[in-house]
Parts: C-alpha cells; sequence; structure tokens
DNA sequence: AATTAATTGTGATATTTTTCCCTATTATAC
DNA sequence: GTATAATAGGGAAAAATATCACAATTAATT
C-alpha cells in the first residue's frame, strides 16, 4: 500500500513549501515566534485552509488562537525537503547565467552545492568564479565520478543544449536543471527540470 | 457570459504552450514541416491527448495521420501569448543576476523588452550592460511614468527586498518578477511571480 | 482498390487539487 | 469567571486537471 518509490508529495505542495520557508526566514530575522495560517495566505494570496492542509502533511502541530511556532516549522520544512543532506551540481557553461548562479550562494542554504564550473573556452577555464574552478568540459565524466555528482545545471547557449545533455547522459549525470530555452531529449530514466522563464514570465503577465 | 477579464487560459495550459514553442523553434531550424501530438508528448513526456486538448483551445486544426503545421502551429502560439505585443520592463538590482538576464537576448522573442537596469551602487551607475543604460534607483519614478513601464525584475540582495518593493509601487510598477528568495507584501492590485528557484529545484532532485 | 496503421478531436471518466464549512480549542478582553 | 474572537484541524464538496477510449480521417502499403 505505501509505495516507497512513490513521491510523499506532490509539486505543488512542495512549491508551496518552500515559499513558506522563505517567510519563515523572514520571520526569523524579524525574532518573530509565531505565524499563523491566514499571515502565510494573505503574503500568498492563497487559501488559509490550503496552507494548513500543507503543514499538516509535515505532521506538524499548531496552537489554536496562536498558530505555529515559526522556528519549529522552519526546521520541520527544512528536515522535510531535505536541505540539510546537500547535494552537490556542476554548472555546465560559465557564461553570464553560468556565472551568476555560481555567485548565488543562497543555493547553499537550500542543500544545493555548486562544485565547480565547466565550459570549452579556453578564456573561461582554469579561472574561478567564487571560488569555483573552472574546468574544460573534457574533464567533466572523470570529476563527476570521482566527486559523485549526478546534477548538472546548465547554462549553455540554446544550439549547444542537445549536444551538451547527450554528453552529460553518457557522463551519468541524472538530474538536468536546464536553463536553455529548449526541449531537451534524453532517456526515461534522466530527469530534466525546464527552467522555462519565459513560460513563467507569461504565466504572469498574461491577460491578469 | 464571456467575461472579458477572465484569463482564457490556466497557467498549466501556458506554461505548455511555452515548452511546445520550444520545440517548434527547434523543429523551425531543423526545417521539419509537421509536428504530432506524440511527438511533443515523448519530449516533455506527458499524455499526447493533454498536447491535443492544449492545442485545440488555441482552435489550431491538425491534419490526421500528419500532425501538425509546424510553422503555422508556432505563429499561432505567439499570437496567442502576445509575443508580437512587445512589453517593456526594467531590472531592479545590476548585480550578477541582474547582469545576467540583461544579456539574456532571448526575452526579446518572447516580447520582452528590458529597457534598463536600476542601481543605487554609484560603480553601477551610468555604466552599460548590453547596450542598457544602468540608472540610479531614485530615477525609477520619473522613466517608469515617462516610459510607461509597469513590470519590474527585481535581482536586489534579500535584504533589500520589500523596501524595494515598497519603492516600486510608489512608481506605479504594476507586474514584479521576484527573483530574491522573499515573498513580499504588496497591494492586491500588484501582481507578483516568486521566481521560486530552489523550490523548482527540490521540485525536481525530491524523491525521484 | 482494399487494407493497414497513425493521427486528430472529443466526450466520458478518473484523479488531483482547492475551497468550503464546521467543530474544538484557547488567548484575550471584559 | 465569562464572553469573544481567532485559530487549527479535518471531512465534504467543488473545481480543475489529466487520462482514457474510441470514432473519424487519411497517408502509406499491398
Amino acid at each position: 500500500m505505501n509505495n516507497p518509490n512513490k513521491k510523499k508529495f506532490s509539486d505543488k505542495v512542495i512549491n508551496r513549501l518552500t515559499l513558506y520557508h522563505c517567510i519563515l526566514t523572514d520571520y526569523m530575522l524579524r525574532n518573530i515566534e509565531f505565524i499563523s495560517s491566514p499571515q502565510i495566505a494573505a503574503l500568498l494570496k492563497i487559501d488559509d485552509s490550503q496552507v494548513r492542509k500543507d503543514i499538516s502533511l509535515l505532521n506538524n502541530v499548531g496552537k489554536c488562537r496562536v498558530g505555529y511556532i515559526a522556528r519549529d516549522l522552519k526546521e520541520n520544512i527544512e528536515k522535510t525537503l531535505g536541505f540539510e543532506k546537500p547535494k552537490d551540481a556542476f554548472i555546465i557553461g560559465a557564461g553570464n547565467l553560468g556565472s551568476a548562479l555560481a555567485k548565488y550562494d543562497n543555493f547553499a542554504n537550500y542543500g544545493l552545492n555548486v562544485l565547480a564550473l565547466f565550459d570549452n573556452s579556453s578564456l573561461k577555464v582554469d579561472t574561478k568564479i567564487n571560488d569555483k574552478q573552472v574546468f574544460h568540459i573534457s574533464k567533466l565524466p572523470d570529476l563527476a565520478e570521482k566527486l559523485s555528482v549526478e546534477i548538472a545545471i546548465m547554462t549553455v547557449p540554446r544550439e549547444f543544449a542537445q549536444i551538451t545533455a547527450d554528453f552529460l547522459v553518457k557522463s551519468n549525470i541524472k538530474y538536468i536543471w536546464n536553463f536553455t530555452p529548449t526541449v531537451l531529449f534524453v532517456p526515461n530514466n534522466i530527469q530534466v527540470w525546464n527552467e522555462n522563464l519565459m513560460g513563467n514570465f507569461l504565466q504572469f503577465t498574461y491577460q491578469k
């Protein structure tokens, strides 16, 4: 009955939980002890019962008339979503976006460690970006194996997207976070997340 | 019956349509004339009837046994989602991410024109990034009014996120694309899209 | 010309997600 | 102490979304 391969939470729930986490981080900085579902709901402009349902999935209990203990809830989300089991990743493509993501130290707070970058330009190879070395792309298979890295953040120009994806798959990368405006063709055992920036933009500007 | 303020398409549909558009762009580059719903579905690992349902919303008709005319379908998506009516935007925060987005020329293909950047650092003010001028943030209200800009892409450090949002709202900005890991408190008439990068990352790495 | 197989379009069904609504609880005000 | 109002928790209903199933069409094959 309890299929261990089944995801525990839907994508929507995970997405909302990380937004609750952002709010809770802010509450911590402001030293506020309690948070209520209507407060969270108002900030995100969603229904308060939705917030309670999500939180109840974490087996987190609140106090009537008071709300939830902000610190506990924050830690509970971190534990549930695995922030404290860091995952290592490579950035493929040390251009503008790749560099920006390499400098985005917030990733580490959410359990994502960028170990290195890869590029094919000799201008970039052997430089450092935010203390992370840029290697030639040919070094990737070796380093991925040695460091057991399964996650690649792909920020190459669109014309190299598919060929790069093929190379990553051959190098035993299992997760590709695709920042190129391309849909990749990969085997079924590879997880791809299309960071569909324009789709997101249209979602919030279209007819509102 | 036909409420003109009602959105025609759900967020999910818009998101998928932009992914279909990515695929179609690739088909154009490869000079492939026809595309079928099972082909699209296989790339995105979704159901083919889902693809047909989405496409039928565009009043696009396909040919049995052949599929859809790739160029027509692409143009239909562009027309429907308004790629050809460009929208002007400002980038707020000329740091790494802001600069990367200013250099991301793909936005223009999707109807988003970045006119200028704003920052409060004198080191950045009056420089140019990809031919776009960086202005001091104090110039924003004037320029937003003169140029009728309603969209702001926010890439400031998290500690300045809320104060910046307040300032944008006062400056009559109506749409905030929020790249900071913060949930903003804004009036109900302001649209915010939280580009929740870590949420997206967790969605595709969590228990898969 | 007949057959086969691939594809669209769509109604029906199933599933997922969200919202509604009510009860129990409890801090605060009176 | 009692009343009030805000909140959590959770079952039920509603809404949204995705999948299934199949008839109709048609290009390709025989």
